[in-house]
DNA sequence: AGTTCTTTTTTCGAGCATCGAAATTAATGC
DNA sequence: GCATTAATTTCGATGCTCGAAAAAAGAACT
């Protein structure tokens, strides 16, 4: 129930509310036919019928004629399924990452047209503009894909570091270089196509809520772990807050007030204690007050994993203080929001039994973890698409809502 | 946007809309007349009339004769405003708190028909069921507002605790031997209308931005420092999570692992540092794992807050450490969702002076403090009537939503 | 007292999206 | 070729909003 800010209804309003029903639907369950969209909408067949015949007529959506034998069916009229028009647009979505970054040009359907991938070094964004980055692997990309470029609709890049509460702005983040710097106005200015900025963190909650249906609806605290600490939440199955507000800083959050220095300069964030750089200091006992490594390879922080494992005293400790960092976190965050379900993704993910009990055991300290009982923690290995994923869901969607579903039908157009 | 859960919308989804549209305006705005709900909702004066013509005949709203003289109309059709309709119903809103409850009597149109408190024993609730102490107390109100109480529409209770996720149920509570006893179903059908529970931290801050223009539709945390510690928070003017899920446990959040006894047995909670009791405990350098005082008288308080105010060393640092937790709380909380706002309510507010410094620094030392800025801190000394008012306005505005827009037409009815 | 002006409120017809029920379509089975 | 079955469309009704024009209710002016 949106409390003040409500606007009128009309039956524009009816119109977009169920067209973009119907796209949610498809979204959700894939290509489906006119009875079972009726079914699965609530909508009446009638209704159904007028909104697809519209979306059809538009281009929107598309029938699908599979003529492939199908053994399956029995009797009656054979059901056509509709699932969205590939050529109805296309977007481009951009990860940008400490070190590395990912460019993939995606159709209206969700299916990858192209992809690159890129090391990004450290100093890149001191000599050139992000921006102007950005818009060189853009055109790159238009080499490549003519057509599709030509139906670009929204340009989306994953970000790390804190934004400002319009999300428009990146006033922060551990990629060298790239905070203050105006990026999605540029580059929108270049392309002419809205382009959207995303917290990292959020779209990996979101992400993995499109790869295990348990989570769809839960409530979920997703933890990366890796060279930073990050959180998404979801609540009942939404991303917390609109926009880009309420994006959380799990990572900086506070764990011991005066603690280990952290990356971001502070002292006793989270992330100081539980990132690969802490479990490395550390391990091998660098007083935590030391500056952090600037990286740490994959293969280093397996072998530390490898380390724990076999024994080692300063090593499992390290990782023991990493899981106290992350359960008091934790706890904190249920204090403030009842979470059903935690993941834990990220490199960390495979650390997950070195730090298991000291996170048990933090939420179990907890009035929260000990009333409400401790949320379904579970360590989610393979969860390497889930940024992209939660980026492209997330572009589409909002393509769907705020674009093809309110096109003024193909009756009055015609 | 809802993510998932969906509903069709039909011509009477709009009806409901825009007919909760004109209560919830007029619930803001006072009476209005027909031109300006036009004006202030978006809708067209056709619709207003429409609409209010029905809510007039379903005897919802009413005409407001105001013949007194109106020396500023200057010429044309004089405006009739349009209220709420008092005998439309009324409601019963119980505060139930540690050694005090309140309960009161209101009309639909928000006036105060009735009111009485009483305090409330230590052991009230082991010989009693609060559903029959709460019936007792409504039998009473039955006696002397016959006429109202015949007319009665909801009943809201206000509880200090841990709600399930459902808010139909308490499943830990600082009031005595109030958690896991049935109160809204046995309330609820000993007078056969509906009953729902309600967190009191949430409550203060929906009542105190209805106090204050300014937090309308800000992103506020207001935080109560009393015999308790808690935290309600608002994001961009409305209430964190719907229905009493993501209810906050700020109070017992962790400050320090295995820090100070709380009064809820776990160690380290902020409320063990910055409650009434912490501040008596910590100025008589009694230890920290000491069993916190069963109460602290209001005297006592201000005595403390006197004697620091007069420069005793082991009182202010008292305050110090309160000022301390709560600034790290709130630095972790801002973690995780930006507000602009922090409002300090209760008792304690009186002591914000002895502990803003320390509140301030801890929020400066956080990430998200230093980047996004600080939140605007103040005391806020009268709120003594915050709750009760969210607690009102809270249980009106769900009959407005949820019941009398809903009603069917009028025209139909006849 | 009557007329003009101004502002509020209502009336009227059109537009549009939904719905239920009935009709139509396109296959299979015999 | 004809009955059966299931998917889709057509049709008329309903209910809500809206814009424009009309009506209502006083104040101001002559």
């Amino acid at each position: 129930m949106p409390a003040l800010i409500r606007a009128v209804s009309d039956s524009d309003s009816i119109r977009r509310q169920n067209r973009a029903l119907v796209l949610a639907t498809l979204r959700r369950c894939g290509p489906l036919a006119r009875t079972n969209l009726a079914a699965e909408t609530g909508l009446s067949h009638a209704s159904i019928t007028a909104i697809s015949q519209d979306m059809l007529a538009q281009g929107v959506l598309t029938e699908l004629r599979e003529d492939g034998s199908d053994p399956m069916r029995i009797r009656g009229r054979p059901a056509v399924r509709i699932g969205f028009n590939r050529l109805a647009g296309s977007v481009v979505l951009i990860e940008l990452e400490v070190n590395r970054t990912q460019f993939s040009l995606v159709d209206y359907g969700g299916t990858l047209i192209d992809r690159f991938e890129l090391p990004l070094r450290p100093d890149e964004f001191r000599d050139v503009a992000p921006a102007d980055f950005i818009a060189g692997q853009l055109a790159l990309l238009r080499e490549r894909n003519r057509r599709e470029m030509r139906a670009l609709l929204a340009i989306a890049i994953s970000v790390q570091g804190i934004l400002d509460r319009d999300g428009g702005h990146l006033k922060w983040s551990p990629i060298a270089h790239l905070a203050d710097r105006p990026i999605a106005e540029d580059v929108a200015a270049a392309f002419r196509v809205p382009v959207t900025l995303h917290k990292r963190g959020r779209l990996l909650a979101e992400g993995s809520r499109w790869l295990d249906p348990d989570l769809r609806d839960a409530s979920v605290a997703t933890v990366f772990i890796g060279s930073t600490v990050a959180m998404g939440l979801t609540f009942r199955g939404e991303t917390i807050g609109r926009g880009n507000e309420g994006a959380t800083e799990f990572g900086h959050m506070n764990h011991l007030p005066g603690g280990a220095l952290c990356r971001c300069g502070a002292r006793g964030c989270i992330e100081a204690y539980a990132a690969d750089y802490a479990i490395l200091r550390a391990a091998y006992s660098v007083p935590e007050t030391a500056p952090p490594a600037a990286s740490v390879p994959a293969s280093q922080y397996e072998g530390l994993i490898a380390r724990a494992g076999a024994g080692d005293r300063n090593t499992r400790h390290a990782f023991n203080m990493a899981g106290r960092a992350i359960g008091y976190g934790l706890s904190r965050v249920i204090s403030l929001f009842d979470a059903t379900h935690v993941r834990i993704v990220g490199p960390g993910a495979r650390a997950y039994h070195l730090m298991r009990a000291e996170i048990e055991a933090a939420l179990a300290a907890s009035l929260v973890g000990r009333i409400a009982g401790l949320p379904a923690i579970a360590p989610q290995i393979d969860e390497k698409n889930a940024v992209f994923r939660g980026l492209m869901m997330k572009t589409l969607m909002r393509l769907d809502e705020e674009h093809f579903a309110s096109l003024p039908s193909a009756a009055a157009t015609a």
